[in-house]
DNA sequence: TTGAAAGCGCTAACAC
DNA sequence: GTGTTAGCGCTTTCAA
């Protein structure tokens, strides 16, 4: 009893309105005290490690249970002190620039909780090798840190490793690719079904006249489910308005014929106004408009990569939607950690806010 | 010498790089050790309290040189274990609503940090009463907290109650609306003027002919500045492309007049295609548009407030800008509290994004 | 000027 | 079963 925590809310400016929460904060020591125990007793209690008489659980949960008792962290992660190591795994930012984000939020986490006792390892894996996937998860788990942040990017492979680390008692969790499985522990990410509905809504509200094509551009498999969800939220969109004045195209293209088949998709299409591109690579459909087209052609695209704002400052990209892979790397992080350090619990499902990015406002979200 | 901080990025798929940073974690009791002195030498060093030998001093210095010490925080904040205060100041929600996001933002930075000794006390005065600024002031100097948190609406009035605090030893930060003084130790808001060029581009990424209104709407007077800003920022996007093809126009409406003023500026420029609204009471315009237009006028306000959603979802405002009030009073309370627990620096300045909406976003500003 | 020691709240090993 | 105790790293008081 020999602390305190308060909270109140004034209001005033003729009548005064008071309102006062005063908490009283208790220790363990406070709690034996009540209970007519000792600390020992109220720590087994609280840790439920047994060895404790009915007649004293009894005395201490009822004590517990009218003071609402919450333990100091600074004394018991002083106590533990206890190196906790996360090992995080993502794509290889020099295959895919994606990721490149990704690095500066855990940096950030890191750098934030420098003052306690975190180890943090990135790893990176060939996002086109599900084997190189699989061999850093086997160096990951023969660490075995206390958690593992990963991005999976490979649905089989990653059921499999899961399983491994489950068996091993690391705790799991993941951002960016959402895969069901309970014995994933968080998802930090953004609802893709819905970033398509904004996209279709963008489009919406610049076109006046004219059709939509909604490009995919295949690199590599991993993106499929990306790019399907994102058609059918943008698609969705327009379902739900009855009588949408757009015929909406789906094309597909592919390296190395990309250029010309969207030069021939367009010749072919001539009413198409508008375009959303499903991944990061809206530049490489910007390129190819800026050489053919004079006319305006409205182009949606996702990410902030120096070429896509290369693009858009050129006019020839009108809207990003940011994926925020930086703080999703960030949240991710950080929920582990204030895990081990704070006990906090890890929120399930952790949806971010899907930016809608133009010229003006693009700096706040790359900086 | 007893724990250790490990950082390392691991890199394989085909060739392993492995890069590895091992930093030992310094304790007290190591450097009295490593220097030849007490830990009772090395606190009055690291504290500058002074009583030190010349020869003491320089040996702990040239340790603590040569180790990059970083103190246990949790140590450090066990032991003092006071209980720090603070006091949030902000205009009454009830005389406007864009306030109200504010008190959820606090709550969360609240119970974000409810395990550790932190009170936070939070105050009205009425925003349209310098008068009950100044009163709620002195009763917050009265309870001399630790740092108190301000929306400084009245640019006079702060100076002066700043002065007050500086000299009771009370830290004075600011969010929501910046005001220059030394006296203040951060600012935590947006760029008005870039916001100004956020809704220029907009409506010159949808406009394809007609002109533009920029709609001011004089509430009270606290607001000059901001709309002012705005305002500047949007003319000056349009200034810096050659050749803008639109006229813009500036249009002050205040009440009781306002709908019928603002139906005669209309009808005395049917050229306008665009309006930009500089304060987040842009359903006002939107209510008389509505009623008397059946052509399309684009708009862009500000602020997520029901109101203006509503009208968002029924197509009449195309955009909002949301200007993070709940994520300013958020940040503004966990710069401090995380000051005083962790010893953080306070940054002087922290510019939100200026975060675009449209209907199929909205939920993740407001939620 | 210096070192020794107590103690913040919590945990866990160790006696009884 | 239970209470006592040492100790996590830091600060501060008190003797020396």
């Amino acid at each position: 009893m020999n602390c305190m925590f308060s909270s109140t809310t004034f209001y005033l400016y003729s009548i005064i309105h008071y309102i006062c929460h005063m908490k009283t904060k208790y220790t363990i020591k406070d709690i034996a005290n009540l209970a007519g125990v000792s600390k020992g007793t109220v720590d087994r209690v609280l840790h439920k490690r047994g060895k404790v008489s009915q007649d004293a659980l009894e005395k201490v949960n009822k004590i517990l249970e009218e003071i609402d008792y919450q333990p100091n962290l600074m004394a018991r992660s002083l106590k533990n002190n206890k190196i906790f190591s996360i090992c995080i795994l993502l794509p290889d930012p020099n295959s895919d620039p994606y990721w490149l984000p990704c690095i500066e939020g855990i940096q950030n986490a890191k750098a934030e909780f420098m003052p306690f006792n975190i180890s943090l390892e990135t790893f990176f894996f060939n996002p086109e090798s599900t084997k190189s996937f699989l061999e850093i998860n086997s160096i990951i788990i023969k660490k075995s840190p206390d958690a593992v942040l990963l991005v999976p990017l490979f649905f089989k492979e990653t059921l499999n490793v899961i399983e491994k680390y489950n068996a091993s008692k690391i705790l799991v969790t993941t951002f960016n690719n959402q895969i069901q499985s309970k014995s994933i522990k968080s998802f930090v990410g953004q609802d893709l079904i819905q970033s398509g509905r904004v996209a279709a809504k963008l489009l919406d509200t610049i076109l006046k006249k004219g059709d939509i094509a909604i490009v995919h551009i295949n690199e590599v498999f991993k993106n499929a489910i990306h790019m399907q969800e994102k058609e059918k939220g943008f698609r969705n969109y327009f379902e739900e308005i009855n009588g949408s004045k757009y015929k909406i195209f789906t094309c597909k293209l592919k390296h190395p014929s990309f250029k010309k088949d969207l030069i021939d998709f367009l010749e072919n299409h001539p009413s198409i106004s508008g375009i959303f591109i499903t991944t990061s690579k809206a530049y490489q459909v910007a390129e190819v408009i800026e050489q053919i087209d004079n006319s305006k052609i409205t182009i949606v695209g996702y990410d902030l990569l120096d070429k896509n704002i290369k693009y858009m400052k050129k006019g020839i990209i009108d809207f990003l939607i940011n994926q925020n892979q930086k703080r999703q790397a960030y949240l991710g992080t950080i929920g582990l950690i204030e895990h081990f350090i704070f006990n906090k619990d890890i929120s399930n499902k952790l949806l971010l806010p899907i930016d809608i990015v133009n010229t003006e406002n693009a700096k706040y979200y790359t900086a």
